[in-house]
DNA sequence: AGATACAACCTTGTCAACAATCATAGGAGA
DNA sequence: TCTCCTATGATTGTTGACAAGGTTGTATCT
């Protein structure tokens, strides 16, 4: 060991925790499908533990809104409709806002420059042609957006919110006919932010929003046709 | 039984629910103390149930941020020092500014009908001098406006933040020196919304957080004094 | 007196078993 | 053939016991 390594703080996640993070990405990526059973012997045999931090698990996913535990019942991966993901979206919009007014308020020069780095990032995924990393990296920069806020609830929110947000994305096809006008409309957030233009950044959010909810809501079907 | 009578189905609690229920409100009314720990033991003891629906209310709590759960070591009643109240303050506002828009866009003469209902009612508690049922109706007026938006999320995130203010403002005492002057910022965030006055709405809504926080944090020690 | 090691205690985390609930299938009776 | 009742199976909800981790107290050594 020499001086520039030294033995680091071990942290265990405990075993719920991991249950969850599992479950979650098998929720976000379709593997568990919307309406499915989640079923507490199952996951446990197949996970090699017993079923008491399955079920601790599997509430804190009902509790984020992910799964629907219905007493004596069950516990079934939450089927989402139109009405979702407009509220997903509308909620989120609002937080976001929230986070930019918070920048605007402070350094909101630094804020907007680092911003602009989440878009390049965006731009280079584009130019690869890589649809999942866009989808990444637009992702991540609204992630980023809220985290610069430096306001643990609005994080904590706005995580649950993306998380839903990743399982509609993965169960529906809409994207932009153009990535790089998806990347313009991030970018003009950024800049609007970077130069104090609170009012252009809120309509800028709003659009954005707009924008989104009118690609992903199937046109034909408004009010039906669960994902 | 007549013909007005008839058999309610039975809606049974689950007894993790009920738990958390209780825990919730001794939280609040300070029973159980901010820094002093949640025993499962214990409180399996008192209410006759084995530790696991015990354990199951405390998780839920601690993803309310009501409690902290630290592995290994306990869950202990949170404190909150003038960060937390400035940050349940700042994202409470974000979601009823979201709320807000989203009443704005529809009935909003209705919805600041319904509104104003709640502030006579916040009135009627200054007239009798009651300052706890001022609190309330206060509270009930933010509730409201969140519940009349219709919002899945918004409403469940909010209610979130109003249990944590409810927690702040029990544990602090801090108040209005002068009742009306309450009464009226909720009246002219009501009046704001019937007339369809977007950017006074807003306007009314930071400057009512603004308000609040100048009342509930001390001043002789703005970034400490955990309570 | 201070530091170290070990034991005891308290509490959390997990496990396996039993109790309770719900849904389905099969059999009996009209 | 249809309806009702009972049994069975699957799963959830809870319980009590054991395993694991952390803290505190006591004894011993320097």
């Amino acid at each position: 060991m020499t001086a520039q390594q030294a033995f680091q703080p071990i942290k265990q996640e405990s075993t719920p925790t991991l249950i969850a993070n599992q479950l979650r990405k098998f929720i976000a990526n379709g593997t568990l499908a919307p309406g499915s059973q989640l079923v507490e012997m199952d996951i446990a045999g197949e996970l090699g533990v017993s079923r008491g931090p399955v079920r601790e698990a599997i509430q804190r996913l009902a509790q984020e809104g992910l799964v629907e535990s219905i007493r004596n019942k069950g516990v079934f991966v939450r089927e989402f409709g139109p009405d979702d993901l407009r509220d997903i979206y509308q909620v989120r919009t609002s937080l976001e806002k929230g986070a930019s007014e918070i920048l605007l308020a402070g350094d909101h020069a630094a804020a907007g420059e680092e911003l602009l780095v989440c878009v390049e990032r965006m731009d280079e995924a584009r130019k690869a042609d890589d649809l999942e990393a866009i989808s990444e990296a637009d992702l991540a920069f609204h992630e980023r957006l809220v985290a610069l806020a430096a306001s643990p609830r609005l994080s904590r929110m706005h995580a649950t919110l993306l998380t839903e947000t990743r399982i509609c994305l993965n169960r529906l096809e809409g994207s932009y006919e153009d990535e790089s006008a998806r990347v313009a409309e991030h970018r003009g957030i950024a800049e609007a932010i970077r130069d104090g233009e609170q009012a252009l950044a809120m309509k800028r959010l709003d659009a954005h929003k707009d924008d989104a909810l009118v690609r992903l809501v199937p046109a034909e079907h408004p009010t039906g046709q669960a994902f």
